[in-house]
Parts: structure tokens; sequence; C-alpha cells
DNA sequence: CTGTTAGCGCTTTCAA
DNA sequence: TTGAAAGCGCTAACAG
């Protein structure tokens, strides 16, 4: 089903099809009503190929992310769709597990797609291969979550955050307090979290504990329980993502550690989810949907002034603290081995 | 950067370096080797879109899916991700928040964008708008999770799994079991379970308690929680999700009682975060990832020889029971009020 | 084995 | 306001 036939069954050219389609105000109403007409006679859908080809836009977006399996992401990818619907765009999504040589196909991928700009989590901005390609090729595109001074990013402050949280911890009477995260190497995000949590712990004067590091993708949940049997053991856990707060819970369960009694524990990323759950997870949300409702955004108002998008048009979004039950005063003396 | 460039800088024709990518055999070694070499001088990616103009095929399928919320779509997603990049397909999701129109939407949209095929989640493929219409434009497609026996599907037989799951409740000496469910009318997957409650309970001559229906999408914990404050009172809950599960826990929290000592629950879906929950999630699990990647294979080799997918080539995997600890042996009498 | 060429469906000058 | 026609980049006859 061609333009041509419509042409042909409205008695007018290609060209006017074209227009009244594209340029409706070109037209005369009488000429666009007989077009219409023909085309939903004939159920005419316009080759978006061809468009494409002539035009040389795809009207879609590319998207790479760490994975769906993190409801953080799949959150984000929502906001992105809902965006780019709503702006006429498509998207077409590639995860990569967190690894560099997978971030760098998704790119190759999407580039030969012809995509008119594309969305990105890459794990480390500053050691992204796939960046310098996308500078190359002239393509827009806007990081999401991460951070970097010299790419256009739509994050929130994990720094500050986690700072914050770490304070809030300590008014609660908590001493010793330690981070559990995900592999620092693979995430950007994991070290900011990291350094807000160093901060956090500095500017109260506090001990900062080892680091428990644990793989992203695996659950690691013996890894969890080990560093929860040590003794003195924390007696409060500030965790880089909710997923890791949840398997935090449990290793305490499984410990013998009743949250929020024995152990506080802190997530970050405010999923959805988090809020159904028994204790109702504490965490500090950040605004997934709009990240990615934002990044689409910068990035169709860059592609429609073709242009690619400066690191100066970078956004920080709001995040804020959510009480839920995983949080608990520590006992008086801040040391939860005699609680 | 064409592909004019790159038989220029190979000193070759067009169509040569058509082949050479293409057709190697059809090319001597000695040229195909120059047009590598060109190609990669001039990073030269071949456009898609000419390419799909030309061929009539986009190698990119349509996905349609209810939500990206529910981690079990997430993963059936990840699953048709990884099967259709192994084929050489890239993928267009869209989420249709369990709404009809959406869907009608969703699909034509896909259409106009050349997809190749679709692999959708609909509400019910009785009544879906959308089906008709894929059928009379000739695309091939199939159905995930929905059953039908008009239309080509990837499924397990939640009917049978619900029936199993009741009987296991009753072998642990359940009496009075009641099904939460998400809007039947939303889902024919949520009908299908509800009758392998009937079944089960009809199995095991006991009644049937009144269903207990929520929103799919909102929390709904209050509307659990009045059930569950009702005289007698359910010692066990079979769940038509995972998500529906986890609140359900929640509503039994809120009402002052424990899971699984003073009321069972079981899921469906399988999703990977019930494992890692307190108490870890007894629920009855799909294959999400293998139900995507099937669908997908399905839909590749139906491109590939030009037809349609036939109902005939519907595929029935298998689900299994996750025993977790959200199930626990009732009261002797069966009688939850008297624990 | 390689080259020439038509044409996929559309948009967009340029002319009328 | 409308039409004729070029051409986006590629593949596939067909010819050599």
């Amino acid at each position: 089903m061609s333009i041509q036939a419509v042409a042909a069954r409205a008695g007018v050219s290609v060209a006017t099809v074209s227009r009244a389609f594209n340029l409706p105000d070109k037209v005369s109403p009488a000429t666009r009503q007989r077009v219409e007409r023909a085309a939903r006679e004939l159920h005419y859908l316009p080759n978006a190929s061809a468009r494409t080809l002539r035009t040389q836009r795809s009207r879609v977006l590319g998207v790479v992310l760490p994975t769906l399996l993190n409801p953080a992401f799949a959150e984000c990818l929502q906001g992105i769709a809902r965006a780019a619907v709503a702006g006429g765009y498509a998207i077409i999504p590639v995860t990569t597990a967190y690894r560099l040589d997978e971030e760098e196909r998704a790119v190759q991928l999407l580039l030969a797609g012809n995509v008119d700009g594309l969305i990105l989590v890459v794990s480390n901005p500053s050691t992204s291969a796939a960046l310098p390609r996308l500078q190359a090729a002239g393509v827009p595109y806007v990081l999401a979550y991460n951070r970097h001074a010299g790419h256009p990013c739509v994050s929130v402050d994990g720094q500050g955050a986690v700072a914050d949280a770490v304070a809030r911890l300590v008014l609660l009477g908590h001493r010793r307090i330690a981070m559990v995260s995900g592999t620092l190497a693979a995430s950007d995000r994991a070290q900011q979290r990291y350094r807000g949590y160093l901060r956090g712990m500095a500017d109260t004067g506090l001990d900062a504990q080892p680091l428990i590091e644990v793989p992203f993708v695996e659950t690691a949940i013996e890894a969890l329980c080990a560093q929860l049997r040590a003794r003195p053991r924390p007696s409060a856990l500030v965790c880089s993502n909710d997923l890791l707060a949840i398997r935090s819970i449990r290793a305490a369960h499984l410990c013998g550690l009743a949250v929020p009694q024995d152990l506080s524990v802190v997530g970050f990323d405010g999923i959805a989810l988090g809020e159904d759950l028994t204790p109702a997870l504490s965490t500090i949300t950040q605004p997934n949907s709009d990240i990615g409702r934002h990044g689409v955004e910068l990035l169709i108002q860059a592609i429609a002034e073709g242009r690619t998008l400066r690191s100066d048009a970078s956004l920080l979004l709001a995040h804020a603290f959510r009480d839920g039950e995983s949080c608990a005063p520590a006992c008086e003396d801040g040391d939860a081995a005699t609680c």
C-alpha cells in the first residue's frame, strides 16, 4: 500500500498526498479531504523506511541500559518510552549487563540502525569506548544516571544523597555504619555513592568501615551473611541500590538478625516495589521515570535543532529520602553487639 | 558514508561492495579484502533504511507488553532481546498498561514502522482488536503468556499450575484457601489461573471462596487488608502473580498476621526477586525468559520462510513449583481463626 | 567474477 | 494550489 495508490484513488499526484499529510496547510481543504478519505479506505500507512531514507530522520531513539532486571532501569525505560511516544519517536533498547564490550556493540548496532539519538546508561563515562564513537558519528546522545563533566547527563546527586542518608543514620544513634555496593569498577554511580558514604562518615567524625563489595548480577547472599557475622558487626547498612538492600535484609534474616531491630538498612533507587515489602524499604528515591523522560526531551529538542547536546545541558534532578520500616534507632551506646 | 564512497575507494562498483557484504562467496577473495579495507577506513555502516526499503525486510521485531514494572515481563523482554540480537534482529517494545486501546495503537505504530513480525502479550486474544488487524496485514505474530486455540501462543498451563498449587496447600492441611487476582476482565491469564483455582478446590471437594479481585496497577493493600480481616478468614492465599503475593504478604503483616505461621501465600510467575525476599516467596515459576526466546525463534523462522505462524505452532512450556518460605502447614483443624 | 541499472516509497525542489 | 521529477542508499536482475 503505497502513496501511489492513494494518489491514484484520490485523483491527485503523489506530491499532493505527501503534502496532505506533512504540510496540510499547503493543500486546499477539498483535496485534503479527498486524500484522507482515499488513505483511510486503503488502510494506507506511510512507509517509515522510505521516509527515513529520504529525510535522513528515522524518528527512532536508541536506548542503552545495563539490565531490565533492576526495576530502577525498568522504571526509567518506561519513562523513556512514554516520552518518546509523546514526541513521535520509537525506541530500540539494548541491554549490556554492565559489560563494556556490550556497550560498544550496542552503540554500533544502534548507529547502523540509523537512530536519530541515543540515551544511555554506561558503566563509566570516562572509560566507555562507546562515547567517543558517538561523538565521532556526530549523533546526539545523553547519559542517564551517569555523572560526568564532559558529557550531557541527567542524574541525581548520588554522593550528596548518600552522605545525607549517613547523617540520618547517625542521628538515629548509629555509629558502626557500613556500605554495601555492587562492583565499584562496573559503575560510576556506585563510586559516587561510595564517596558519599565516605564523606558522610567523615563529616560526623566516624570511622568508615571497609566496603562490602558484591557482584551486581548474582545474588551473593552468602557473602553478605559472612560480613554480618563479623564482630563487631555494623548496626546499619547503606546499600548502593534497592536490590542490594533487599538481599541484605535477607542475609540479616539468615544470620538471625531482625531488621530494623538489630540492623537498619537503607537502599538507593526508590523502586516502587520497595513500598510493598515488609519491612517497607527505607531508601533514597530517584525520579527514575523522570530521568528517562528528561533525557528523551533533551534529545528530541537537540534533534529538532539539528545539533548534538553539550555537557552544559546536563540536568541534576532532586532525590528524596523515603522513610520506610527498615531503619530504626540504634541501641543507646551505638554498639550493635550489645543489643 | 554510503556504499558509493566505499566502491570508489575500493575501485569497484557498488554492486560488488554490496555482494562483498551480503554474498561474500560471490566475490573474489582479493576484491573482498579491498572492499573490507575501504569500508573499515571509511567507518562505513550500511544504511538500514535503504536496505529495508529495497528488501522489504526491516530486521526489526515489534514487542507489545502490558508493563515493564512487573519483573515477569521485564524478564521476558530480556529473553526476547537476547534471542533477537542473536538472530540479527532489533526490537521495538511498546507497553500498553493492560489497555485495549493502547494495544491497538501499539500494533498500528509497529506496523507503520515496518516490523517484520510481532510478539505480543494482549489482555485477551478473543477480544483484542489488534489481532485481526495483524492478520489482515499478513504480518507474522506470536502471543506470549496468552493462551488461545485460534492463535500461535507460547505459554504455560496456568490453569493446571494453579490447580496443582491448590492441591499442595490442601496437602499442607489448608481448607480455607482464597484466590487473589488482578482484574479478571483485563487478562486471560488471570481468568485461566482462576479457573485453575476453582478446579483445584472442586477436585478436593472444598468450597471455593469468593475471588479477591484488585486492580493490576495500583497497590490496593487496603483492599487486601479488609479481606483478611473478614471472619472466618482464609488460612492460605493463592495469588495470580508474584507482585500480588508480595502485596498480600504486606497486607497480612498490617493485619497482624505472620506469614507463613498465620497465613500461607503462593505467588505465580517466579520472578527472580522472590528468592531474595523474606520470607522467600513460594511460587509457581514460569520460564519467563524462555517464553520470550521461543516466541522470537518461532517468529524468525516464520519470517525466514516468508509465512505467518499458524496456531498449531503454539508451544506449551513447563512450569514448576518453587518452594519458598511463605507456605506452611495449616493448624490441625484447618481453621485459621483458631490458630 | 564484476559492472550497469532499475526501482523500493517517499519528500522536496522547481515549474506551471 | 498542484504536478513532474530527482534522488535518498541499497539490492538484485541482467549483461558481459
